[in-house]
DNA sequence: CTGAAAGCGCTTACAG
DNA sequence: CTGAAAGCGCTTACAG
């Protein structure tokens, strides 16, 4: 970003006036035209005289000089700020995104504000139009349902768009999502091979392609196999829990010997579920969670599950959204990252 | 913030330039600074006309005009973003405590941007330097251990600066804490009172302190009962993981007959090493762990815990630093909260 | 009651 | 090889 290494901490010097470039032409007797080219190291470019720039360069060390970053980005636009759009920053998920991805942009001068949509629509919109009028450099985000318009008109402000964790089939845009189908088919097909013949899937009632893939998945390796597909799609938001909706469904079902939820907070639910009905695991029943966490790890017995690349996922978001800010790719078409989940395979899932 | 209340989402409006205040003022036939002030909802204060007031207003909606958020933030000095700067936004505690900051800030137009220190002074001494440079208007800081003198040079900035979670004794600044004495002090006592003499106590070898406080409460209530004290420092960054050190411990002092874990990482670790010994909850061994978190609810036996008030932290922290921001404090004196925390009995303390 | 103008600290064509 | 000047979009003393 600076081609000049900055040592003196500068907001320990409050006291004494802030330098400003005019500081550093004055003192030399120059003009604030060559300071900026030296500073923004268009020195050799703008041939610049070695003198001068090693004048400069000194006394700005020397005065612990740099640009105001208000300043420049006013003049510029850019703010190096990328804005993060998630349903809801405290969930283990996002969280650990958010660490790897602030990361990843601090190396190259970037702060991130986040926001949580709380997955309502008015609220992500409130938060893009935000977003926008602060002048963020880039987006990243996990689309909420029903916003496929609005990131579609933010696509023209030619500001890099990278969604994640949803993609919307019809958007030509940057994304980095996982493999949903194949995920939930390789766990099918380890629940299948330990003996389980009877699996069920617990799901939500949505539209979201991401839950679509993973109920697919596991769909088509339970008929490749010839095995029965029950399904139970949660309603959200009706008034009925959804540890009272799964711990219904498990007692209708009582031939079930396995059960896959789609999603980490359904299957927090549905072992709260399975505590209630007093079922063991995996004797009574097999468990096995879409994203991982640490609980599933630490619980007993410990659950077998389908792990998100969690530090891939940002590495390759933070990749592609650097890349466009770099101009590097600024016109190259849409990159679409699929990455491989991987089984966590622990006590849950026993061999019968 | 902005008296006017702008419904025309423009982003939506990339194509056609962005209105800015001249435009306002040449279709009208009157100066800029006229709109400014109309715009900052001090016509009245400059006695504009009424007449000349609602041609502004109704222009500006009808354009859909708002004053470009960096050329006001270069001219004011004001951003409306607020740095936040945590150990790790990844752990539950920061990233719940992320979310409903966030939602503070919000209603009040600021933005939040955070940082990761991984416990690294340096890293924290660099990610204030940036916050400083990119002119935050607040701090809420989680203040690493050895960076007292840095948080107080910062002081004189003239910026509101909030620390939560930890507080230096030395420092007069505006701090929200918990109250980790009476904290350990409860729970000890509710082991205590169901018949629990072994009591140990597992911390790190730190001086933060919030750990000290913690451990200070444990030894008080148990010196109170004549309860025998049992104290277990581990030393993080050594060869020896902290799960052999934990189970190394117990191992040595079969008499425990309960442990209070001063962390929820430690009691992660101490799960473990549990587990790893084959010790059944609570009849072998009785656990309680310093912050709740879901994992623990969950747990089997569901595990008893010292619980945060995360909503009122946070609560706190906005009060406090909009209080400064908005200036009807801006000189008070430091607000240094304590509030308490509240202790979820659960089937890992069950009476023996 | 309103406007002309300075200025916040930079970057960047343009001129020489 | 270097400088004078315009301008980014605002806010705010100052003048009338």
């Amino acid at each position: 970003l600076f081609i000049i290494a900055f040592s003196t901490p500068v907001y320990k010097n409050f006291m004494q006036k802030k330098v400003s470039i005019k500081d550093i032409a004055r003192k030399l007797g120059i003009s604030i035209s060559t300071v900026s080219f030296v500073v923004n190291g268009k020195a050799r470019e703008k041939r610049i005289s070695e003198d001068v720039i090693s004048r400069v360069t000194k006394l700005v060390e020397e005065l612990g000089y740099k640009p105001d970053a208000l300043a420049r980005s006013f003049r510029t636009g850019k703010t190096y700020i990328i804005g993060f759009l998630v349903d809801d920053i405290s969930r283990p998920f996002f969280s650990s995104l958010a660490r790897f991805i602030d990361e990843e942009a601090e190396k190259n001068g970037y702060k991130i504000i986040y926001s949580s949509t709380g997955n309502s629509k008015t609220k992500a919109k409130e938060l893009l139009q935000i977003f926008y009028d602060r002048h963020v450099d880039g987006y990243i985000i996990a689309l909420p349902e029903g916003l496929e318009n609005e990131v579609e008109e933010l696509l023209h402000s030619k500001k890099p768009v990278v969604l994640f964790d949803r993609y919307f089939p019809g958007l030509d845009t940057d994304y980095v999502i996982i493999d949903n189908v194949s995920g939930t088919a390789e766990a099918s097909r380890h629940l299948l091979s330990r003996g389980f013949r009877h699996i069920g899937f617990v799901t939500i009632n949505t539209i979201e392609q991401q839950m679509l893939d993973r109920q697919k998945g596991y769909e088509h390796a339970l008929r490749d196999a010839g095995a029965p597909v029950s399904i139970l799609k949660i309603d959200y938001g009706l008034n009925q829990p959804s540890v009272q909706q799964i711990a219904t469904y498990l007692k209708k079902n009582p031939g079930l010997d396995a059960v896959i939820f789609s999603a980490n907070y359904l299957c927090m639910d549905g072992l709260r579920a399975i505590r209630q009905l007093g079922l063991k695991i995996p004797d009574e029943i097999s468990v096995l969670s879409f994203d991982d966490f640490e609980l599933l790890e630490l619980y007993s017995p410990s659950v077998t599950a389908i792990a998100q690349p969690l530090e891939a996922i940002a590495a390759n978001i933070m990749a592609v959204l650097l890349g466009r800010l770099e101009s590097k790719m600024a016109e190259a078409s849409p990159r679409q990252i699929i990455l491989p989940t991987s089984l966590k395979i622990r006590e849950s899932t026993r061999r019968k």
